[in-house]
DNA sequence: CGCAATCTAATTGTGTACAATTCAAAGCGA
DNA sequence: TCGCTTTGAATTGTACACAATTAGATTGCG
């Protein structure tokens, strides 16, 4: 047990959280590619397939992701015809995204999704409601303690 | 229960994995900053403190990162003196990395870097092992069947 | 009212990620 | 040995991520 035990990449917890979010990422594109959609497309869209409309703050907040992601992403799937950018008439600051009937439609084809991707990681119910809890648990630390 | 509750942000696995990691990687910034270090290339120089030499190809495997991620990065860690980048004699197509003296020193300033990212998680000890056994085996699990 | 402080997106710049392609070197079979 | 295949990096192109800054709109306070 050496001074730099800590810095070996097996005793990190952080390494395979990294690599397995990236790993299963990738795991999900050849699903996504037949919605063509990247992957942060695809959790902007469940969020607007839930929702309907919603500002870009509060996407953000919801994602975890910052304006200088979302605004290009937004504007890639309003081209793609999936959503409307409008500014808010009451407050022009804000921006709110909603789903157009295309987008509506895309939830059809997704639907399949989740499912075909559910066996990919292997784990039992259990273990997957373990996961789940333990990440939510972590990133509810990580985020308050600023 | 609809059909669509696969699709809904809260149900899936992916996303607190993908949002996690992001969330981690954050935190870690400002303590990779005193080193000047991305964190892909912390990483990149964890394998290297441990190993001391490495060629592309197998520094790609420990990290799941492909030489378009790693060619960049090992280039900006030359430029920053760290390691040296060195074709085999024996094999012109492999690329050793090799950490330089300064890369070594760095090793000292990296130390404290672990123990103090370890708080932020909030978890358990206990808690911490089982997330890290579940990792391993879904990065298994994914990277088994292809 | 007037204007500074605040708020929300957009922009800019740097650094990943990865698929697909390219290119040179090495291995290999007839 | 000559071509063919394979291999390992590098390159190219697209798409995030995020810090920092900018720009425009709104709010709030004196």
């Amino acid at each position: 047990m050496d001074e730099y035990e800590g810095l070996k990449l097996e005793n990190q917890l952080c390494f395979p959280l990294y690599a397995c979010s990236k790993e299963l990422v990738r795991r999900y594109q050849p699903f996504l590619d037949e919605v063509e959609l990247t992957y942060t497309q695809y959790i902007a869209m469940m969020v607007l397939w839930q929702r309907e409309k919603i500002n870009v703050k509060s996407l953000g907040e919801l994602l975890y992701l910052d304006s200088g992601t979302l605004t290009p992403l937004l504007k890639k799937l309003e081209s793609k015809g999936y959503v409307s950018r409008v500014r808010a008439s009451e407050d022009e600051r804000v921006l709110n995204v909603a789903l157009t009937d295309k987008g509506r439609e895309l939830k059809q084809r997704a639907k399949s999704i989740p499912p075909r991707i559910a066996g990919c990681l292997g784990l039992s119910e259990t273990e997957a409601k373990t996961m789940y809890a333990l990440l939510y648990k972590a990133i509810g630390n990580l985020r308050a303690e600023q």
